[in-house]
RNA sequence: GCGCCCGUAGCUCAACGGAUAGAGCAACGGACUUCUAAUCCGUAGGUUGCAGGUUCGAGUCCUGCCGGGCGCGCCA
């Protein structure tokens, strides 16, 4: 048990004779904001007093004197309107951190009663090379996962790929009309990531010249427009008018901007004598791939057996990648492993009367929603949220879950929304559906995320200048070392790829997750303040101390020495050390990684000062070097593990 | 037009209805003959978009307004 989830036991007690259910209020039982108000308050009093119609600090002072905590706290001290604030004794800190010493889960309990969870993340397109909108649900995702299983629950990772759409007609086609087979046979992930961007960039350019009459169009109605609401505004247009201006002046503004990007895309493609004849040749292409798609989908054997070879490739490729993130799944099961359900999944919405036609459509109306969700396309084709149910369906069979978390963009809210209605109409109560929603990576200027050119930006491209500049970095910082450098070239690089890609996945995990978040180099690679560097710093230090005082960990692990806590700075570092698990239980409750991230940057700062302050090998007394060499040892354990379920790996010297 | 999300220090962001709203970066001033200075200590920086309301207590909940983002039937 924790010392918060202890405090709250005992409090329930006195509590208890007060009112009937004290869960509530022992929910406002939490660690103090400021050390001078002892370590953990409970503010209760305050509205208990309103609700017994008596002065809270009567209240509070009547609760303290039939609170047993003798053993715990310092004696309870009543503040304020109300406050309770505890202090915990040095001897139970120091008893703790004796079990927690010898302790693997450092302290913190598994759950009384585990829940099964499906968590479905990353989910991308395996046809194309994955780009920086994939970051968020693979880390967010990945770390969730880690998290609910350390604390005991059971977790089912799915990675819900598209592996089944235009994409793939794409490849097909490419395949078809502009493989290089030499290319193919020697590194096959390679062409084929070759032929859909080929497929893509003349598939852009014919879609781009159509649609470029329209934009013009569009820019010619913007600028009539603005002109017509400028000469009815006047000099002085009120609020209202001003406001639809902006909006006219931005709208222009994106026209024009859109316009430009086009252009220079086709004019790209003009310049170049191979492509533009590609272009010309290929004047259909469009309509070839998506009929190489819908052959796909109406069971084509030569195309299926396409597909089959190429899947595995693909699958290579995001493994790949997902190996350089360290992350895995349970299960691979993507939009191709439920096609022959999804006919049965609208049948028995029709049959049931939760889906109706509309339009030529079958649509589910849901209460309270303006629109619909469509199930089949008025030619019969399936569409995503088909899909979605018939996943569900499956999981609801196979993992009998407790709960499912969806780890997708913000964007799709709507979706979830009625996939989720539409689960319940169905009858699915007994599970928890989840929109882990994030926000999304925007770009410098306030919008998504995209390279100069408009494109979006490549995944590993991301990696490998995130690992580039820590290379960089570490190479500065080894050089300046007081005994000079102490790392060979492979230590550089194997520790630069680490401190690299622990900094890019950091600088997600640490942002709250519902906010969008301006992307940039500069502040998602920093190697200072609350960043993944800084922890595995403290963490490379400690191990340094170990190394040069030759102490065997194994041992001060066996046979936890007295624990010491009279300075400041060591005790803040043994309360911080204790607080773990608070701190994964509050990451659990809302999802939220960034409040182990906020934890490991205060227990590596707590860790700081006490470097600064607490010489460990050179200790006054012998008894003094090994207590504070079990509080490093507790340090890093805690460091260790908890960048651990962030998917964030330590090195030893850095 | 309708719906959802957001607005906190110069910048990027924290803050589970609780006390004097916290960090990092940037700025300024200190600390390396001493276990890694990727560090530490200190200074400065705020009408939490605005106006009401609920509450013993509001950045947090409610209403309105201002500003921004996203979404809104046959893409995923």
């Amino acid at each position: 048990m924790s010392i918060l989830a202890e405090l709250k036991s005992r409090l329930s007690g006195p509590l208890g004779k007060l009112v009937e259910d004290p869960a509530e209020l022992l929910e406002m039982v939490r660690p103090s904001q400021d050390p001078k108000f002892g370590d953990y308050q409970a503010n209760f009093a305050m509205p208990l007093g309103k609700q017994l119609g008596r002065p809270p600090r009567d209240v509070a002072a009547e609760i303290v004197a039939g609170l047993d905590v003798g053993d715990l706290c310092e004696p309870p001290e009543i503040a304020g309107p109300g406050f309770i604030n505890l202090r915990v004794k040095d001897d139970r800190l120091v008893d703790r951190l004796a079990e927690a010493a010898v302790d693997p889960r450092l302290g913190v309990p598994e759950v009384e009663s585990p829940r099964r969870f499906v968590i479905d993340f990353s989910a991308p397109n395996v046809a194309k090379p994955m780009h920086v909108g994939h970051i968020r649900s693979t880390v967010i995702g990945d770390a969730l996962c880690r998290l609910f299983r350390f604390l005991g629950h059971e977790v089912t990772s799915d990675n819900h790929i598209g592996d089944w759409g235009t994409q793939f007609g794409m490849i097909l086609y490419g395949y078809r009309n502009f493989r290089d087979p030499s290319a193919y046979d020697a590194a096959p992930v390679a062409e084929l990531a070759r032929l859909y961007r080929l497929v893509r960039q003349l598939m852009d350019y014919h879609e781009g010249k159509a649609q470029l009459p329209q934009l013009g169009e569009r820019l010619e109605q913007r600028e009539a427009a603005l002109a017509d609401q400028l000469a009815a505004a006047g000099d002085t247009p009120d609020k209202k008018t001003a406001k639809a201006l902006r909006k006219a002046e931005n709208d222009l503004t994106e026209s024009r901007k859109e316009i430009e990007q086009l252009e220079a895309k086709l004019a790209a493609v003009e310049a170049d004598p191979v492509l533009s004849k590609m272009a010309i040749e290929h004047a259909g292409i469009g309509e070839a791939v998506l009929a190489e798609t819908a052959k796909l989908h109406a069971g084509d054997a030569e195309n299926r057996r396409l597909w089959e070879e190429f899947l595995p490739h693909c699958l290579d490729e995001i493994n790949r990648v997902y190996g350089r993130l360290n992350v895995t799944f349970d299960h691979t099961l993507g939009e191709s492993f439920y096609q022959d359900r999804l006919a049965a999944t609208v049948d028995d919405l029709i049959k049931r009367g939760i889906a109706t036609t509309s339009d030529g459509a079958i649509c589910v109306f849901l209460e309270g929603q303006n629109v619909p969700m469509l199930i089949r396309k008025q030619d019969g084709a399936f569409l995503y949220a088909t899909t979605d149910l018939a996943t569900l369906g499956y999981r609801m069979e196979t993992f009998q879950p407790d709960a499912i978390l969806y780890v997708v963009d913000h964007r799709q809210a709507m979706h979830f929304e009625h996939l989720f209605a539409t689960a319940r109409l169905m009858g699915m109560e007994g599970v928890r559906l989840e929109h882990v929603s994030f926000g999304t990576v925007l770009g410098g200027d306030g919008r998504p995320f995209k390279t100069r050119s408009g494109d979006t930006v490549g995944l590993e491209g991301l990696l490998d200048e995130a690992v580039r500049r820590a290379a960089t970095i570490v190479a500065e910082n080894d050089d300046a070392k007081p005994k000079g450098a102490e790392l060979s070239a492979e230590e550089r690089a194997a520790i630069a790829e680490r401190v690299g890609i622990a900094a890019l996945k950091y600088a997600d995990l640490s942002q709250n997750r519902t906010s969008d978040y301006v992307f940039s180099y500069d502040k998602m690679l920093a190697m200072n303040g609350n960043t993944a560097t800084y922890m595995q710093y403290a963490y490379a230090r400690v191990r340094s101390i170990f190394a040069k005082g030759d102490v065997d960990v194994e041992a001060l692990r066996a046979a936890p020495p007295a624990i010491d806590l009279s300075t400041p700075a060591e005790r803040a570092l043994g309360l911080a050390i204790l607080r773990f698990g608070e701190a994964l239980d509050l990451a659990a409750l809302d999802y939220r990684p960034n409040q182990l991230t906020a934890y490991l940057f205060d227990l590596a700062a707590c860790y700081s000062t006490f470097f600064e302050q607490c010489p460990v090998l050179k200790a006054p007394t012998d008894a003094l070097r090994q207590s504070r060499l079990l509080l490093c040892d507790l340090t890093a354990r805690v460091i260790r593990k908890g960048l651990e379920l962030l998917g964030i790996e330590v090195v030893e010297r850095m």
